[in-house]
DNA sequence: TTACTTTTTTAACATTTGTTAAATGGTATT
DNA sequence: AATACCATTTAACAAATGTTAAAAAAGTAA
């Protein structure tokens, strides 16, 4: 639990009492490869913090092919936002793609509770929101300008250990593209 | 300046204080067409409130092509925010697009320094934040699963009233795509 | 109206990416 | 080692989109 804590204590001043309130809701779990930690339609109250290892959300079309929308790896979060956001069912699965160490926060009580119990997790919250942003805006910028080869090469720059978790078509959905055209295009780069 | 307190009043209980300040760092401003509100390269101290008509945020690439990030119609907000949340120079232009009204709010004293002034506001911000990041994860998953065509008739069901105010390459700078596709797409439609 | 500018459409061709299918490579199990 | 299973690469062809250039249409100002 110390590296949660770390986390938190970089963000903001780590008081017992927000010691104590994140220990209450927070529990270890082991997970294994090929773990389902969300599936489509159920209802959002967990939010999972990497400790080691690595996650992945991502959407089925209605051709039944996946879309990846994240790789949380460690000191990363990962859960469906959108559910959570909106108190939607989810839309999304969360999927475990390699052993993995991971914290499961509930927050069942509601998040706007917990922001008003300890406003400095809403600033922490608030920030992380921010980032996440900067990350999704440069992500929508990178998918209109740059060719698929430059969204690979910046993709691996950004995620360097990335290729010992995913597997090719995890890449390839995250991109835009298919299995086959980035095996073209990893070719291309030798 | 009603419109604006209409809108915060719809979040939060909006007190004389908060009333007050709001005021105190906006001034309403009318627009032509054509008007460049951010430039790149600069301080951005500045977030804008369309009350009437269109603002348009976008980058330029290497090659000086124009990609569209966002259109900001009435009762929306725009600006650089990679840069104010960074804390860079901007690497937007935010232009006005139709002639049009708007109220420019200052945020030089940092946005950080309001938020601890007027926590409610900071509540306002982090609900905004996450209508943001929600939008902005849709914007990403019809990129990643949708045929141009498809993304075009899901951004005009998003933007009923965008055709009066931007032009073609306007849209398919958003969409990711040349203009004369687009035109090739509006002429497979009929 | 006319002349001028800007935007949109159209067309021919080039390039990229998708589709389908088969071959190759890797790993774990018996 | 042999088998089975899964992931990756390769190839041939199809479809979508980009590129370049010109024509048509729409908008604007004198």
């Amino acid at each position: 639990m110390e590296q949660l804590f770390d986390y938190i204590s970089k963000r903001i001043e780590l008081t017992a009492e927000i010691k104590d309130f994140t220990q209450s809701i927070s529990t270890i779990k082991k997970l294994k490869k090929g773990d389902i930690l969300i599936k489509e339609n159920q209802i959002v109250n967990k939010t999972y913090f990497v400790m080691d290892g690595c996650l992945r959300s991502y959407v089925f079309d209605n051709f039944g092919k996946e879309h990846t929308l994240q790789f949380a790896l460690k000191n990363n979060w990962i859960s469906d936002y959108i559910a959570i956001f909106n108190n939607e069912k989810s839309s999304q699965t969360v999927e475990c793609i390699a052993n993995s160490t991971v914290i499961e926060t509930s927050i069942s009580e509601g998040i706007d509770s917990i922001f008003l119990k300890f406003p400095k997790i809403e600033s922490i919250h608030r920030k992380n929101l921010e980032r996440n942003i900067v990350s999704l805006q440069k992500r929508i910028l990178n998918q209109l300008q740059l060719t698929s080869l430059d969204r690979y090469k910046y993709f691996l720059k950004q995620h360097p250990e990335i290729e010992k978790y995913a597997l090719n078509y995890h890449i390839a959905s995250y991109l835009g593209i298919t299995q086959q055209s980035l095996s073209r295009l990893r070719g291309s780069i030798k």
